[in-house]
DNA sequence: TTTTATTGGAAATGAGTACCTTAAAACTAT
DNA sequence: ATAGTTTTAAGGTACTCATTTCCAATAAAA
């Protein structure tokens, strides 16, 4: 059945192998004659050249490995999906894997991918992730590393971003700009980067302002998967410590929904009582109601960046002529919706 | 750097390749003097065996590709983590791509997936497709192929379904059973097989019950990236067309969800006015006001089941003992929640 | 006879296994 | 005891497969 090989092809024409290699990719040092019996007899046989032959032989794999915290989520997957669609269009494919945010696993999975002998690595960190070796053993191989989003600041490597602690910045600006004088906010997990700096860009922007930093207004949302719940309970956590509070900074639109819901339950008005600002711009922001204000993250961009850039040092080193690696950060908007008050 | 091939263990002990291999894979036919020679100089080299040629070799390559109509996506996406939790327990990675519901694009990727190597298919149509040669073309070439969810009828290979007519007919035969005389049904596009199965559970529903199908009360959702704005536009044109419908059965949460968001706009209250069951159970159709009534599709263990199905032919098919393709229907059940009235 | 153009072949990348070879050890028969 | 035979240990060859670099052979031109 599948005996079309470019073996069979030879030994059928009585000629040799390497002939009817270059026979069927155009080289000048065939006759006509020969090329013609060799691509005929090609199509007639459905010739397909063996993909582990090739690999073999160019040493690539047109395969990518991508890892991820979670899959089932909103920001994430739109960052695959502008992965896969930059990949499809440079012929990669993307091995798809799934830490759960545990370093372990994390750390398995990059040796499964290289032993599976991808070309290169695009990941976002595990919460879990505080040690990099395993990252910096990717590029001791000399195998291409770019991380998105969850990144790790001292790995040698290019990195897609956005400006967290600005954004940050930016979403509390508006909560001051609107009148909140007393302003909480809904933090991440502690490890990850990026909730670092979303915290960071909370407190600067209050100091900014002169108003004082109030650590009992943080509070903490540990567990991705019940960032709904979280911020239920840490809404109804707040109300309990502080009758004061008429601004929330949240780190994700999940958990802001989620205190939204909590809020409207014990007839807390929003925004006359308690303004709220989300982050991620969720698909579901805009349409629940009172509808969110948020800042906008472009998963969507952020994973067709990632992707480029992966392929602009792939094609580099295969040019001889790497290139060194790049930081890119991505702009972030505020989106104003109802959870917030115009001024 | 990567030089430790077999052939370099081999030439610097001045021993043969085949011999280094059978040392490093515990052969009895090599002496212990040999064997710790080639031990010892591997590790020392850190030798990894060269994956494309054990690709070469085994002509596999542990590598399923999964062809899915969008990621972002809650039951998608937990398809998908329940197909990597157990490709990853056997030592499978999976190449994942989105079809977009093209055909076109389906058919493409299929041919790139085999020209790429993988040992077989999984796979969720597209919601256009409608001739299945390009599947047939997959079996043809003896590679395995599973589907699950949106699935061909006709064509012969394993399927991992839910019983859409059954779950539709229990959803409507609630709506039924809570005293709704007048029941609407949202359905999906006109193409997928569980889109006309869960309406003909809804129909089946009705004529048992002695309630005449009226189809003016059918409205269609065609684009599955909107359907939150489709489920306000038709409960909108629902009420300004029949005043009197006191039940709805809706081919998604999402949808549904979009519906009760209009109701609740235009004051129809829920479930006294109207009664709502969904479809899907989505994570957050337990959150919403009122949490939504619904079926609940079991997404993640669809995804471990058709892996294991997968596996199963691959193991089958390389002890020369195929087995024959089968259907797997998964149960599914109804969760009541505050959308419908109970009885 | 030398140079040049044309045409085609050998070898290498790489792991692993079925098959084969060789030498020594063990055993049998005279 | 020695020649002949069988068994066993230990290792080597060849093959899968596509592609490309280098090399060889032939024919035509100079």
């Amino acid at each position: 059945m599948q005996k079309a090989s470019l073996k069979f092809i030879s030994k059928t024409l009585g000629i040799s192998v390497a002939t009817v290699s270059k026979a069927l990719n155009d080289y000048p040092d065939v006759s006509k004659k020969t090329r013609d019996l060799v691509c005929n007899l090609a199509k007639e046989l459905n010739y397909k050249p063996n993909s582990f032959a090739v690999n073999l032989r160019t040493k690539e794999s047109k395969t990518i490995g991508l890892i991820i915290p979670v899959i089932v989520h909103y920001f994430f997957s739109n960052v695959i999906e502008g992965i896969l669609k930059e990949a499809e269009n440079e012929g990669y494919l993307v091995i798809i894997l799934q830490s759960n945010d545990s370093y372990e696993l994390e750390k398995k999975q990059i040796n499964l991918l290289i032993s599976h002998g991808v070309d290169g690595i695009l990941m976002s960190l595990a919460n879990e992730t505080a040690n990099y070796d395993h990252l910096n053993a990717v590029l001791a191989q000399d195998k291409t590393l770019v991380m998105f989003d969850k990144i790790a600041k001292i790995v040698k490597c290019s990195k897609i971003i956005i400006d967290d602690r600005n954004a940050a910045y930016k979403a509390t600006q508006h909560l001051i700009d609107s009148g909140c004088k007393r302003i909480a906010h809904f933090r991440g997990a502690l490890l990850p980067q990026n909730s670092i700096d979303r915290f960071l860009g909370y407190k600067k922007a209050l100091l900014d302002n002169n108003i004082p930093y109030d650590a009992s207004l943080v509070y903490t949302c540990e567990c991705e998967d019940k960032s709904f719940e979280e911020g239920q309970k840490n809404a109804k956590q707040l109300l309990k410590d502080h009758d004061d509070v008429d601004g929330i900074f949240i780190n994700t639109d999940l958990i802001a929904i989620g205190a939204i819901n909590e809020f409207r339950k014990q007839g807390v008005r929003i925004p006359e009582d308690i303004s709220i600002v989300g982050f991620s711009n969720w698909f579901m922001s805009s349409v629940t109601s009172p509808s969110l204000t948020t800042i906008n993250q472009p998963g969507f961009e952020m994973g067709q960046k990632a992707f480029h850039q992966f392929h602009a040092e792939i094609k580099a080193i295969k040019d001889k002529n790497p290139i060194p690696p790049r930081t890119i950060t991505l702009e972030t908007d505020l989106v104003k919706r109802e959870s917030t008050k115009d001024f």
